[in-house]
RNA sequence: GCCACUUUAGCUCAGCGGUAGAGCGAUGCUUUCGUAAAGCAUAGGUCCAGGGUUCAAAUCCCUGAAGUGGCUCCA
């Protein structure tokens, strides 16, 4: 006798088992007939199966209540739409094995192995396409069925695809030996079938169009070492309209792109003879870069932070103690070794492998894998590690951390010169894989906008306030409130965690605490933290929808350790200090990149490259132009002239492209009157002229003012 | 690093076996103009690099580089 609960209070009771589709039917025809699926106590079924207990039910929809897209509806749709990709990929290609095909936020995949003889590629997107529009067209149910475990194994395993038995002893491993659950797009036997947990629409036709995105390869179980295989992503709509909104948009989105702006507005260049993921800051992107680095310099000033310098290489010496190297090898440039040594070294006849593991101190390896090659034990272990000892050179810096310790180091410090706040614009390079760079917010060399703070334990919350209330400053003053906040806590069952629990718990209670005074939502996610200590990251999305990390504030008990700091105590006692790693916004270069997504090129006045540009309507006017330039230039401001014989809306065209704050234009009448007429960014109209001193007045202050709307105005 | 795609003038792209093209930009001339492109002309090319097939290659094949979308990684 199931009670049924619908979402406005009402209670439908019932004699027997009732499915979706009878009680959707019992509210209404309309609704029974726009009904894809139910969500039953939360959890989202197909409307054909039966709920024999008392329940909490709303009927999905593909328009929800409030008149948007129901992201439910969107959740069947697209899980429905991965079947009916993959059906007409196997029409396509009948030896392609399904491996797993979700829904995801915002489109569907499915991962498939194609036989190395008929790769997937994209000129086969067409067909596909067109036999997703063939199977649609023909309107066949979804029908579940089950089968018990043992049959569906044995079932799953005459197919020979070992990775749905595999997707299957999962799913049993997960739920008990309970059925396998398979959905034939039509009549079981007689149609395509996938071993799938559902739930999925009522039948093809409720999907109503299907696009194919791209190809990807991926990994099975995202493991490197395993099958490598072919993702396929598409996305589904229940119109054709909505299909080419989406798509419409994100064009537009890609209109927004940090490297096309980039381009267009020239602010950085890449070249590939100075090398990938290597950021050219052209003079443009240099003004802004310059600006925001200016800015958060005057607040390191007035929170107490010292500036220092450092360069960009340090001995492998440094970075051995710091446990940078060889530890962390893959993500950092290979070291630079000493001539000396070099020549000492390729005298004996040594190979850059050879060097490499003698570089890394790893000599009784390279001894047994020299020794297992030849088949004898030619090499005696020790005689390599004193060959070792010759070995001297130098890291690019993966971190600014060692170098700041050891200025810390310096001098002897008493608890009370605590906190010392060390922070440089430091320029730290990394060896990312090739095929994660990315314009801006992957780069293989950037400058952190680093600091290093040392402090004693009972100084760590408020000194990790501290950075939190800057990141906010700068992100207040940019307007940006797109970002998430993530507070990385130590994994709770391992033990990759250095320094001892109660410091954890007590640091952990800091950032939490600190996080909850910033105002934006945030997530505590165990395992997230750092092994020695726990953190706290802003992550922001770009126009895609890619996320990136931008800045963390970190909390390290064992660097200090490991270089032997100390401070002397109140007790007269040496003590070890707590430092904190904190880079507010990352890198510039992934900060800027975010920066000029965020504001699609058209920045704030004191950020932009070009603020005002002064557009004489004639060659006549030429010299009151060059007078309104200079008064603007003497004040300070970046501007320039369009001294060209095009005319007036030719100048503005060329200039709005360029996204400059304000246009200046000017004629005989303004010289007559020593005015300037304004025209503002992203206002189709003059705004009407004004007298040239009140325009430079007013600009100079919103400059200072850092203001982030254009607020002159006549 | 892996898979797919892309690479032609400063930029955006067309050409896809038979003499290298367009628009924008640049430069020059004409126009001297009051708010989102005035007109005309000129210059500009290792068709990513290197090999191969062919009478003939930007175009087809191979190798490599760089870019894009994902995967994996990100102290």
């Amino acid at each position: 006798m199931p009670l049924i609960t619908l979402p406005d209070g009402k209670q439908l009771p019932f004699d027997g088992p009732v499915t979706g589709r009878q009680i959707a039917e019992k509210i209404g025809a309309r609704l029974a007939k726009d009904a894809l699926g139910v969500k039953v106590n939360d959890e989202v079924q197909d409307l054909s199966r039966p709920i024999a207990v008392d329940a909490r039910v709303s009927v999905i929809t593909y328009k929800s209540r409030d008149g948007g897209i129901s992201r439910d509806a969107l959740f069947l749709l697209r899980h429905s739409a991965a079947h009916i990709m993959a059906e007409a990929i196997q029409r396509i290609i009948p030896e392609a094995q399904l491996v797993y095909g979700p829904p995801l936020e915002d489109k569907f995949y499915y991962d498939i192995r194609f036989p190395d003889s008929r790769p997937l590629r994209e000129s086969d997107f067409a067909a596909i396409e067109d036999q997703c529009r063939a199977i649609i067209a023909e309107d066949r149910p979804f029908t579940r069925y089950e089968v018990a475990s043992a049959d569906g194994l044995s079932r799953l395993e005459r197919e020979g695809n070992k990775y749905k038995v595999d997707n299957a002893k999962r799913a049993l491993a997960a739920a008990g030996d309970a059925p396998l659950s398979f959905y034939a797009t039509g009549t079981p036997g007689a149609n395509w079938e996938d071993l799938c947990r559902g739930p999925h629409v009522p039948s093809t036709a409720r999907v109503g169009v299907i696009k194919i995105l791209s190809l990807a390869s991926s990994f099975w179980h995202g493991d490197e070492n395993s099958d490598r295989l072919t993702r396929v992503y598409g996305i589904a709509f229940s119109s054709q309209a909505e299909l080419d909104e989406y798509m419409r948009q994100k064009e537009e989105a890609s209109a927004r792109d940090h490297r096309v702006i980039g381009g267009k507005l020239r602010l950085f260049h890449i070249d590939e003879t100075v090398g990938q993921g290597l950021i050219l800051w052209t003079p443009a992107g240099g003004i802004i870069r310059d600006q925001l680095q200016k800015f958060i310099s005057e607040e390191l000033v007035k929170q107490g932070y010292y500036q220092v310098f450092t360069p960009h290489i340090g001995r492998l010496e440094l970075y051995k103690t710091s446990g940078h190297f060889p530890y962390y090898k893959d993500s950092q440039f290979a070291p630079i070794i000493e001539r000396d040594a070099l020549a000492e070294l390729s005298a004996q006849g040594c190979s850059c492998a050879d060097m490499m593991h003698r570089v890394e101190g790893v000599a009784s390896k390279l001894a047994s894998t020299i020794n297992q090659r030849t088949g004898k034990e030619t090499i005696a272990p020790d005689r390599i590690v004193a060959d070792d000892k010759l070995i001297e050179g130098f890291m690019l810096k993966p971190m600014n951390c060692p170098h700041h310790i050891k200025i810390f180091d310096s001098s002897p410090h008493s608890y009370r010169d605590l906190p010392v706040r060390l922070a440089e614009f430091g320029t730290v390079y990394r060896w990312e894989q090739s095929g994660e760079l990315n314009g801006l917010t992957r780069v293989r060399g950037f400058t952190q906008d680093d600091a290093h703070l040392f402090c004693t334990e009972d100084q760590v919350p408020q000194e990790v306030m501290g950075c939190l209330s800057l990141v906010k400053l700068v992100l207040g003053t940019l307007g940006m409130n797109n970002y998430r906040v993530r507070v990385g806590l130590r994994d709770p069952d391992g033990k990759k965690f250095a320094g001892n629990p109660a410091q954890w718990d007590k640091a952990e209670a800091a950032c939490v605490a600190a996080a909850r005074t910033l105002g934006v939502p945030f997530t505590e996610e165990p395992g997230e933290g750092a092994f020695y200590g726990p953190k706290i990251d802003f992550v922001v999305k770009d126009v895609i929808g890619r996320e990136w990390q931008l800045g963390t504030v970190q909390i390290d008990y064992v660097l200090p350790v490991r270089f032997g700091l100390s401070y002397i105590g109140s007790d007269n006692k040496p003590h070890v200090p707590v430092m904190i790693h904190r880079a507010p916004f990352g890198s510039l270069e992934r900060f800027c990149g975010v920066l000029i997504e965020h504001f699609a090129g058209a920045f704030p006045t004191w950020l932009s490259p070009e603020q005002v540009r002064v557009l004489p309507i004639s060659e006549k006017s030429s010299d009151y132009a060059a007078t309104v330039q200079n008064a603007l230039r003497n004040a300070g401001v970046r501007v320039s002239a369009d001294l060209g014989n095009d005319r007036v809306q030719g100048k503005i065209k060329a200039a709005a492209e360029l996204k400059i704050p304000y246009l200046l234009v000017v004629g005989p009448r303004d010289a007559e009157n020593n005015t300037v007429s304004v025209r503002i960014r992203g206002e189709e109209k003059d705004a009407g002229a004004m007298p040239l001193s009140a325009f430079v007045d007013r600009l100079k202050a919103e400059i200072a003012d850092r203001s982030a709307t254009l607020t002159v105005r006549p």
